[in-house]
DNA sequence: ATGGTAGCCACGCTA
């Protein structure tokens, strides 16, 4: 089974380009991030017609996460408990059946925390404290869970081609790559550690300043396995050809293999 | 120290 977390940037933007890679990679299960769309406004027709079941958490202008899959969903959980006040719309749950029992997926789209010195990295760090105590629960499940997205976290200086370019974001903070390893450390892999050491492996490249051109990236999309997941994965791969595609989203789709079948 | 680009949606905000 092919999971894909995939910030698109865009989903109005990004329609013609997604369903071209859809048929080109067929994934089993795909995690948006950034639709920047409202549930209604979302082009789920389209998506539909190639065989997906579409569950979306939009939100007008920003953020706003999305699950298509092959999979008929059981459940849909919508939005990251623990703060009621919190509007922003970046985290989507997906349950479903296979042949060995539940399996769940997140869709989460971490917030950026930029500039320094606001509200934005204070809830950026506290939207991690949530996240980690919604994983710690779900992990006493012992379920297969993957927890899929945009982490806006630069995990170690060999995640970034210039990291020195990063020490005063908010994305290459200590506590922030504190709190990131803090979520591992409750039992999770980080799929692409159970590859090879591959080093300058990135997932965005910015749109300015030629980034791309100079591979001027950083890995910041992960995919989290809980133990249950981990025992049945098969391969990682990031599918960097699709930044080169006209009209890109700045990130491109990361795809793990897990040993599942369908109910 | 700044500006470089892109999406959304109508002007500035977010990244």
């Amino acid at each position: 089974m092919k999971i894909v977390t995939w910030n698109i940037n865009g989903i109005k933007a990004r329609i013609e380009n997604l369903l071209i890679w859809l048929k080109e990679s067929d994934p089993d299960i795909v995690c948006l991030q950034e639709i920047k769309s409202v549930d209604e406004q979302f082009p789920r027709l389209e998506i539909e017609a190639l065989g997906y079941n579409v569950e979306t958490h939009g939100q007008k202008g920003f953020n706003g996460v999305a699950i298509l899959s092959k999979l008929p969903f059981d459940e849909v959980n919508r939005g990251l408990p623990g703060d009621d006040s919190d509007e922003q719309a970046r985290f989507i749950e997906g349950v479903f059946s296979t042949e060995k029992g539940v399996l769940r997926v997140v869709s989460l789209y971490l917030p950026n925390g930029n500039p320094l010195g606001t509200e934005k990295f204070p809830y950026k760090l506290s939207w991690m404290a949530r996240l980690e105590a919604w994983a710690k629960e779900r992990l006493a499940l012992e379920e297969p869970l993957v927890l899929a997205g945009d982490y806006n976290v630069i995990p170690e200086a060999a995640d970034a081609r210039f990291p020195q370019q990063w020490v005063n974001d908010a994305l290459f903070q200590p506590e922030t790559r504190q709190a990131f390893r803090r979520l591992e450390h409750l039992g999770f892999t980080e799929a692409l550690r159970m590859a090879s050491d591959s080093p300058e492996i990135y997932t965005f490249w910015d749109y300015q300043a030629g980034a791309w051109q100079k591979n001027n990236g950083i890995r910041i999309d992960h995919l989290m396995l809980s133990p249950e997941a981990a025992d049945r994965f098969s391969s990682i791969s990031v599918e960097k050809h699709v930044r080169a595609w006209e009209k890109p989203s700045d990130h491109v789709p990361v795809a793990v293999e897990l040993a599942f079948v369908p109910a």
